[in-house]
Order: C-alpha cells, then sequence, then structure tokens
DNA sequence: ATTTGCTTACTGTCGAGAAAGTAAGCTTCC
DNA sequence: GGAAGCTTACTTTCTCGACAGTAAGCAAAT
C-alpha cells in the first residue's frame, strides 16, 4: 500500500484515456440522448470496443452519471475561483454562462437532453438532476437575498418563483436555440429576461390587465 | 362513391379505439420517453397486441406524430372559440394554461420530454416541434405588437427576445415543477415571469449593475 | 332473408437487428 | 510475473415490423 492513497489505478495514460471516452459521451449522449445513445457509439469515437468502455465505467449507468459529474466539473474550473460567485454576481454570472454556451452546442444539448430524460420513470439521472436544480435555485436565491439588502428593499415574496424562474428561462431557451440557431439568440434572450426577472423583483411592476386568480 | 366523401374507416368504435390508444400512448412517452416507451406498453394499456397498435397506425413514429398533433387539437378544443386568443389576451392565456397545466401532469411531461427528445439526431418530432415554436413565438410577437400599440409605447426592439423568454420560462418551469412538484409553484411562477417579461417590454428599467457586453 | 364477398380488427408467431453485459484470453507495460 | 487495458466471442434480452390467419361486421345481390 505504498503509494495507494490514490485510486489504484493511476497511471496517467489511463486517465487520459477515461477523460477522453467522457468526453465523447458528452456529445453521444448529447446527440442521441442517454437511452438512444450506445455504449459501441462511445467507443467508436475513441477508438476501441464497447467492452472497453466497459472495462473502465462497469457500466453504461455509471458511465452517464460520471458524464453528468464531469461537466459540472470542468464547469466549475472554468472559473478563477473554484467556486459559484455569492451574492449579486451570480446573476452576471448566469447571463455570461449563457453567452459562453454558445460556443458549445454539445454540452448545451446533452443538458437539455439529459434533464428532460431524467423525469421519466426510474431514470438514474433523477437523482442528480434534482439535487442540482434544488442546489441552484438556493443559490440563486441567496443571491436576491443579497441583493434586496443591498438595495435597501425589503425581500419580497416573489424571491421563490424568480429564482426558479431564472433558471427555467436559461433551460428554454437553451431548447428553442438548439431548434432554432440562427433565430433565437440564447445569450442576448437570456440577459433580457432575466434582467427582466430581477428588476421585478426590486421592482414590483403593475400586474397583467385584467387578470383574475383561479379558485 | 356514393357515402365515401367521408373516410373509409368510419366506424365511431374505431374512431374510439384509436382515441383510447391515442391516450395511452400519451401517457406511456410521458413517462418512458418515445424511444424507451414501446408499443407493447401501449398496447397492453388498451387491452390488445402491438400488432394491433400497428394495424392502427401503421408505424411507431406515425403514433408519435399522431400523439402530438392529437393533443394541440384537444388543447385547443378546450377554448370556447376554436382558436388561440389573439392580441394581448394571449398572455393571460398563456397564464391560465400554466395554471391549468398543474392538473394534467402526464400531458406536461410528455410534452417536456419530447420536446428536449426531438433535437437528438434524426428525431422523428423534430419537424414538428421546430415548427411549434416558431409559431408560437410568431403569435407571441404579434400579442406584443399589439399591446405595445395599446399602451403607446413604440414597440422596442426587445419583443423577439421577449417572446422567446415568455415560452422558454413556461417550459423550464415545467421541467422544474415535474422534478418537483410540491416545491414549484407552476402557474403562479409562470405568472410572476410573464408579468415581469410583459412589464420589461412595456417600461424598460435599469440593466443589470456592472455588466458589459463581450466582444 | 340469407348467402356471398369484401373489409376491418385484431391475434400469434416469427425474424432481424440492436444493445448491455460477461467470460476468457492476449498483449504491453512496469 | 503480474496487473492493467484492452479484444473477441458469446449470451440474453428487447423491440419493431412482417406475415398469415381468424372472427366478426357490413353491404349488396339473389
Amino acid at each position: 500500500m505504498a503509494d495507494s492513497d490514490q485510486t489504484l489505478r493511476v497511471r496517467p495514460a489511463t486517465l487520459a484515456k477515461r477523460e477522453q471516452i467522457l468526453k465523447a459521451a458528452v456529445e453521444i449522449f448529447g446527440n442521441k440522448g442517454s437511452t438512444n445513445g450506445t455504449l459501441a457509439d462511445v467507443a467508436e469515437q475513441v477508438g476501441i470496443t464497447h467492452a472497453g468502455v466497459l472495462h473502465h465505467f462497469g457500466s453504461k449507468q455509471k458511465l452517464l452519471l460520471e458524464v453528468l459529474a464531469y461537466r459540472d466539473q470542468t464547469d466549475v474550473a472554468e472559473l478563477a475561483e473554484k467556486h459559484i460567485p455569492d451574492g449579486p454576481e451570480l446573476f452576471l454570472h448566469l447571463v455570461r454562462t449563457a453567452f459562453a454556451n454558445e460556443k458549445r452546442p454539445g454540452i448545451v444539448q446533452a443538458y437539455t437532453v439529459l434533464s428532460a430524460e431524467s423525469v421519466t420513470d426510474d431514470h438514474p439521472a433523477r437523482g442528480f438532476f434534482e439535487d442540482r436544480y434544488t442546489t441552484l435555485r438556493r443559490e440563486v436565491a441567496a443571491a436576491f437575498h443579497e441583493l434586496c439588502e443591498q438595495e435597501g428593499v425589503r425581500e419580497p415574496a416573489t424571491v421563490a418563483a424568480a429564482s426558479a424562474a431564472i433558471l427555467a428561462v436559461m433551460d428554454g431557451l437553451q431548447l428553442q436555440w438548439l431548434l432554432h440557431p440562427g433565430v433565437v439568440e440564447l445569450g442576448e434572450a437570456s440577459e433580457f429576461a432575466i434582467q427582466a426577472i430581477v428588476n421585478a423583483v426590486l421592482h414590483p411592476g403593475p400586474t397583467l390587465p385584467t387578470y383574475t386568480h383561479p379558485a
């Protein structure tokens, strides 16, 4: 056990191969979905057989979960500091992310497809996305909290809805952008919508003209 | 050709069976996705075999497309007038739809799953969703146009982004609501976000504090 | 009014082709 | 020489779609 404080498999070439497989899997699962994309598809992209992929990841499900974790990890790594910014800075970070995403349709597609797939029966990634949205909503709500304090606004009851809505609009725009890349401007539209929602929290405007609540 | 101005298959029992199959297919494709859900699954729910389903719909792909058309058709049928309201009324209609959707998770799930699935390679429903979003964005933009005129506001350049954003936020909230039914309030959050975006078009507020555009 | 002829609505069964996972063996690095 | 990184070969399990056959309905002719 001299050097085994790391994982047992420590050869650098091996780690490189694993990463190669993960990148291929992002693309395949993005292009075909995780049910429809096959291990053979992934394997082919890195020049091995599907059994070779299984050698590294054990099962298709384990590969999928590692793919999701891998993307989040590389996302965070892009930030200078190793964590997502707190407070009002978060809104800027989200807008920047939307602009940045225009340059990586593969990853956007993977997340769009897999997150929707995750609501199906017994999907292996369901827990991952549940945790993800819970965490993100909490972070956005915290940013609203700080922003309200900073602006001297009493924190309104709309923060919960606004937090969900900001994540929602980003996801929804990604879908439309994937369907009509030339028509929908991902970054621009995200920026507009996030601004609109932030402003609505800070300075509530008039409600829709003639609408009254049901029940 | 005496009475054959209708379709050849006019038996009422047949139409009822077809509708039964369509409803079952909405549920199955919603619960499992269209790739993962099988003809046998659908058939079982209506007490026939998968070959029986093929008898009625020809192929799995045709069934899928009829399922999508069927939902849109029943959606419109719910409106007293047989078309989606024009003008500013449209925004109210969208909010009401969001509240109504809280009562039918099956259909919401089917649309969420299938729309995301449609961006995958050569998906049979891709064209359907492309047309759908194009049409919906145009309708929302037209509603903005009328609303701006009505309010005496010069129609701003943000209408395109706002139209996409309204559809986006509705879609995205549906996903979160499916993952966390008790936590995310579909109707309420949709209403808040739509209001926020409509207000932002009519009365542009301040932009986000310190953000400057890239490139 | 019943027979004849055709269509509709299935069932049961089959075949082709995927796809995931397993087992066993070969090679290459350390 | 032993483990790591594969491959080849195989098994199992699905799923769609094809096909042939059956039962039952409708419709016109007789």
